[in-house]
DNA sequence: ATAATATTTGGCTAAAATAGCAAATGTTAT
DNA sequence: ATAACATTTGCTATTTTAGCCAAATATTAT
C-alpha cells in the first residue's frame, strides 16, 4: 500500500496546535480575540477562573504559536498571530459533512 | 467588556473534533484517507500498533464526525466525511502568521 | 523604599487520555 | 458446526492535562 504520509516534524507542529485548541475555555480565547486583543484580566473576568488558570491556558496557545503576548504597564495584552483559526472554527460550526465515495 | 462569545454548544461540538485531531496517529490517518477509504488493516501495517489501538483511534475520529465506516465482507473500511479538516490542516502548514494591529 | 496591582511559575491532586493484552463479536471458508 | 480471520470491547497501568493555592516576579504609585 502506497498511501500519503505527511511528514512527522510538520504533523508534530499541526498536533500541538490542535492540542492548544481542544479545549473549551482556550477556544473561547480565541473566539474573543476576533475582534482585537485583550489584557489577561479580561479573560479572568470572562470565566471566573483563577489568574494562574487563565494565564497557563494562555501559555498554551502561545506556545502552539497561536497567540503572541506584549507587556504594556502592567498588563499584559494577547493577540492572535494566526487568524486561520478562526476560519477553521468557521468551517466546522457548518457542520460541512459530504459522505464520500471517492475510493473502491 | 462585551468580547464574542461563542454558543457553549458549538464549542464543545468543535473541542471534539480538535480534540480528536490532536493525536500524531490519527491526524497521519486523517492525511492517509485524503484519497480515499482504507481498511483498518492498513493503519495497522502503516503504523505498526495493535489493532485494538488503530480501532480506539478510528472510533474517536469517527465519533467526533471526522470519518464514517462501512463493514465490506470480514473488513471495515474507513473514509473521510468532513474534508475540510484537510483544508485546516494545509492552512496550517502554510505557517501563516500575520501581527495584529487591531486593537487599542 | 514600600505598597499595591497584574501576571507567571512551582507544587500538588484529581481527572482524562493512551496503549497494550486478552477476550468477545461477527464474517467467510471448510 | 468449526476454524480462521478482521475488528472491537473490557480491563489495567502509565502518562498527560487541568485547576487551585501559594510564592515569585515585574511594574506603577506613594
Amino acid at each position: 500500500m502506497n498511501v500519503k504520509r505527511t511528514d512527522e516534524k510538520i504533523i508534530r507542529k499541526q498536533v500541538e496546535i490542535f492540542k492548544a485548541l481542544a479545549h473549551p475555555t482556550r477556544l473561547q480565547m480565541v473566539q474573543m480575540l476576533s475582534e482585537g486583543e485583550l489584557c489577561v484580566c479580561v479573560f479572568q473576568e470572562a470565566f471566573g477562573i483563577d489568574f494562574s488558570t487563565v494565564s497557563r491556558h494562555l501559555s498554551v496557545l502561545r506556545n502552539a504559536g497561536i497567540v503572541s503576548d506584549e507587556k504594556r504597564g502592567k498588563n499584559v495584552f494577547y493577540c492572535l498571530v494566526r487568524p486561520c483559526v478562526l476560519e477553521m472554527c468557521a468551517c466546522l460550526e457548518n457542520d460541512g459533512h459530504c459522505r464520500c465515495g471517492n475510493a473502491e
